[in-house]
DNA sequence: CACGCGCGTGAAAGCGCTGTCATGAATACC
DNA sequence: GGTATTCATGACAGCGCTTTCACGCGCGTG
């Protein structure tokens, strides 16, 4: 910065003051110092600077994998709005229980960022309690802790409609397929299991346990399973509601790998509208990362900008049903009214 | 650090040494001082740390998207290398032009790390030269520039084995879909374009522009334009190698709704072997970015380490035909006997 | 017993910025 | 026309750490 000074002929304060964009910095001056700084190529330390100011310019999140169509759209809506704002990107990305552990030990985010996203995580109260004497506005994204500001989707209200969708179609025997995945990755599954459970009380269809199964993510072999457990039984379900599309889809492939006709023979509705359900015309409850990224990053900023704000008010995001090819109207309809007759 | 060191009765200098483990600290003095740090939650500033020391424990990357499953793998790998390095990341997401040029004319990056990573752009030689003079290791990912340190997948290769599968199944009449996409990503598409061509050359096939077309990456519309210009050509190809999986699975979509079967009437080969291929059952040519990122993490690393080494080879990645259900022997032999029997 | 040496420690000088305060010039006011 | 006021600018202290240098102690050596 000295350089800059000398070579625009001003002290390093006007440098500093006219790089900020301070105003009390007379035009020809500014115009000076900003060819001074560029002819230098001269960037100003953010290291150097946050040792005064106590502010790191820097935004930290916390994320379980960065390689997820979940993750990458809400880093992706994420990172631009930051930049805009001026602020980096600093990622943590904690894959396991022993990273998970040291990142809880040693808070490394501590002093080096402005500001912590914690992105779905189920975090134990002492996490969250660890997490509190940071020393900076902690946001929960795609969860809420009670008294911390959160920004989540509606999943309860998500697996809710899901659900009418395909008991609006006819369907009674509707099963769920929970997921089980990566530990310490959060699905909400609970949450979406509720919606779908209130649906159905509320349509009248008693719960049935054996039409709830879960099933590991990722795996077509673990999907087979599940269907097979569905498939067995004394009365199978027409329509399979999956947690998640990533599973829906699974449970498409093997059903075609059967000749099971989808949706003739089984409804399949998936949950996140990803990607992945258009290329299979997957009917899916679609949630958008990308507005919960941004929710999340615009809620940072105003915690940054304004730390007396202390916003606890939790942020909570829609849903919407998305028909496509994989839900179709229950193919028995004879027996359906016969139910409907028993219930009536 | 002060009051540690108040605690512990020593001065700030021991309390330096004590944690960054130094070993001229006397073992009663270093318990007296981890405990007094312990008890104090204190964790060093790097920002004050890397204002003496010049490094700021960071190691930045440039990418042009978050949201893809090629940045994710890659990223994912590349992210707890570094964190056991003890080393943050930092991102910078370029999405278009606009922010391509305020990086460059900015360069945030200088003197906030260590090292650049440089990912999957196409780069003008000012560009590169800019980042010259960044005054760090720059890495270039997925890309390769003369002098400086690359790290990219072998494509010509690639595409050449790909093409030999096809070729070795019989078919003559392959075409190849090149992708246009979002502005700035490299696809290495000439290269790829170079190896199908190098693959019918070296097999005797003639090189027929009609049979390369391009297309619009994520769109099955764009994809059932290209798909009906090959359809109807005279002679129309019996083979598609896409450049990208995305557009393979986008070509098997239209190639369904058409009732044209695949594999039987038309094998369709991809590129990248990303999840969705799996889904599809696409053959494909595998390459993987999370060896990308690792690669490029360890080259980083050493570079920081020892910047005297100045690395400026060049780390070439091999590649894999995957066989799946979407490549098979050509439909009609009795044909291509003839053919063969004319280049006799 | 004197001397030199290594070892553990402390004092102090910055690293590159920002922010306060002082300064002087230009403008405004009565 | 003299004083008050604003305004642009510079000098300088200090943010929290690392790192040199100097110091004093205890040891081995001649």
């Amino acid at each position: 910065m000295a350089d800059v000074a000398e070579r625009a002929g001003v002290s390093t304060s006007t440098v500093s003051r006219t790089l900020r964009g301070l105003s009390t910095v007379s035009p020809e001056v500014r115009a000076r110092v900003e060819k001074a700084a560029r002819e230098l190529n001269f960037a100003v330390s953010r290291q150097a600077a946050s040792l005064v100011t106590g502010r790191t310019g820097t935004v930290a999140v916390m994320v379980p994998t960065l390689n997820s169509w979940f993750m990458g759209s809400a880093l992706s809506s994420l990172a631009p709005l930051l930049r805009a704002a001026g602020m980096q990107l600093n990622v943590y990305e904690i894959p396991d229980l022993a990273e998970r552990t040291a990142f809880f030990e040693h808070l490394p985010a501590r002093r080096n960022a402005d500001a912590l996203l914690v992105f779905s995580f189920d975090l134990t109260d002492e996490e969250t309690a660890r997490l509190d004497d940071l020393g900076m506005p902690v946001i929960y994204v795609s969860q809420h802790v009670d008294g911390r500001p959160s920004v989540y989707v509606d999943d309860v209200a998500g697996a809710l409609h899901g659900t009418r969708h395909l008991l609006n179609l006819g369907h009674r025997r509707i099963a769920f397929v929970q997921t089980v995945g990566a530990s310490g990755f959060s699905f909400s599954s609970n949450e979406r299991l509720l919606g779908y459970q209130q649906a159905l009380t509320e349509a009248g269809v008693p719960l049935d346990d054996d039409l709830v199964v879960s099933t590991l993510v990722g795996s077509k072999r673990a999907a087979a399973e599940s269907l097979g457990t569905l498939l067995s039984l004394r009365e199978p379900p027409t329509a399979i509601f999956a947690e998640q599309d990533e599973v829906a889809v699974a449970l498409i492939w093997n059903l075609r790998k059967t000749q099971i006709p989808v949706p003739e023979r089984v409804s399949v509705l998936g949950f996140d509208d990803q990607p992945l359900a258009d290329w299979f015309d997957l009917s899916t409850v679609a949630q958008s990362p990308s507005d919960m990224g941004r929710q999340a990053g615009e809620l940072a900023l105003k915690l940054i900008e304004d730390s007396a704000a202390d916003h606890k008010g939790h942020i909570v995001l829609p849903t919407h049903v998305i028909p496509r090819e994989t839900t179709a109207p229950v193919a028995h309809p004879v027996v359906r009214e016969r139910d409907a007759e028993d219930h009536g």
